[in-house]
DNA sequence: AAGGCGGGGGA
DNA sequence: TCCCCAGCCTT
């Protein structure tokens, strides 16, 4: 919380309507801001944790075709929600929204739940996604904590907390709380964090454009570019990989879905390990393949190419081979596609990449 | 409280 | 390079 001081700065009245009619005149126009529909909002919502505007547009616009209404989604086909999702990254915000839409159809007849506990028991909706949604969707005044606005009220209130940290949040909902505009919760919180996707970002804020600069204490005291305290992440891990497409004599290709849970769970992948230093990967992979699938691979002696993926958290250094078998043999995650079905599976983007270079390879 | 979980864009 | 993005879940 912060002090009382700093809340008693702000002229409260003033700064909401500051802000919200700032809002309503710049507002970007975005495919949900055109919705009412909770279930769209709620959807919008999911896909916009972590992850930019600009990249979660199309998506969004291609899922409202496929799945409109939460009776389309709840009634879905896994791997067609899997695919709609592909390369948006964060695989179990998708298999966490199916699993709460069914519930919402079964349980509460198909109508996203008003009632701030029940949608907040719903898996992958979290404090903030259901502020979110209930104020956008059901106008209640709920505050929406992401990056965002605890950036933008880090640097009105000069709050000096860490907001690396879990419970920096609960300081922030209950800034937010204080300075709610009742009359209309959905556009203020939405403008807060427009304000810090447009004006109020991480580095060098655009200060002299901001409708709120008369009410921010962080611009008074010239400290704006020294919040929000932020603590570093440890440095990533590297990982080597070995992966190879395997072709069968009828043309084929051997596809293994991922374990259901871990990263990128459920997506599909080519046979591919983790490299011991110091081993031959060719040989590696094969006796590989051997364990794992009792198949005997042929595999070419040169790579056919290396591909670097970079996650959050950790790096992929991943050697590329191909090859081909003699038998097919299928197990429990495993199939055999032909070249032009595989594009109809869901891959991670590494995955997808070693498809498109091998692929190019046959011209 | 800390770490896993994707992928991409901008400084 | 590093940071950060309309975060949530598990341990």
């Amino acid at each position: 919380m912060p002090e009382n001081s700093a809340l008693q700065k702000i002229n409260i009245n003033k700064f909401q309507k500051d802000l919200v009619s700032w809002y309503e005149a710049e507002k970007r126009d975005l495919p949900w801001r055109h919705e009412r529909d909770p279930y769209k909002i709620w959807v919008s919502e999911i896909m916009l944790q972590q992850t930019r505007v600009d990249t979660v547009i199309p998506y969004f616009n291609r899922f409202m075709e496929q799945f409109p209404t939460v009776e389309s989604l709840a009634g879905a086909d896994e791997e067609a929600v899997m695919k709609a999702w592909e390369g948006l990254g964060y695989y179990s915000r998708v298999r966490n929204l199916q699993s709460a839409v069914k519930e919402v159809a079964e349980s509460y007849g198909g109508v996203v739940p008003a009632d701030k506990d029940e949608f907040l028991s719903l898996k992958g909706v979290g404090p903030y996604t259901g502020g979110a949604v209930l104020s956008i969707a059901y106008g209640l005044p709920e505050p929406a904590v992401d990056g965002n606005v605890m950036r933008v009220m880090s640097r009105i209130l000069t709050i000096w907390d860490d907001i690396a940290k879990p419970s920096a949040r609960k300081i922030f909902e209950q800034a937010v709380r204080k300075i709610m505009y009742e009359e209309d919760p959905s556009s203020f919180n939405q403008a807060l964090m427009e304000l810090g996707a447009t004006i109020c970002t991480p580095t060098s804020p655009a200060c002299l454009l901001c409708p709120v600069q008369n009410h921010c204490q962080a611009f008074e005291e010239g400290i704006q570019r020294e919040l929000p305290v932020k603590t570093k992440k440890k440095s990533d891990k590297k990982i080597r990989m070995g992966a190879v497409v395997l072709e069968a004599p009828d043309g084929t290709v051997l596809i293994e879905k991922r374990p259901s849970s871990g990263l990128l769970a459920n997506l599909w992948q080519f046979p591919n390990m983790e490299l011991p230093t110091g081993i031959n990967p060719r040989s590696a992979l094969e006796a590989y393949v051997e364990a794992e699938y009792g198949l005997n691979a042929c595999i070419q002696p040169e790579k056919a190419t290396d591909i670097i993926h970079i996650f959050s958290h950790l790096t992929w250094e991943i050697d590329v081979y191909i090859g081909t078998i003699d038998a097919k043999t299928e197990k429990e995650r495993t199939k055999f596609v032909s070249k032009e079905d595989l594009e109809t599976y869901a891959f991670s983007v590494s995955h997808q990449k070693i498809w498109q270079h091998v692929k190019g390879m046959d011209k």
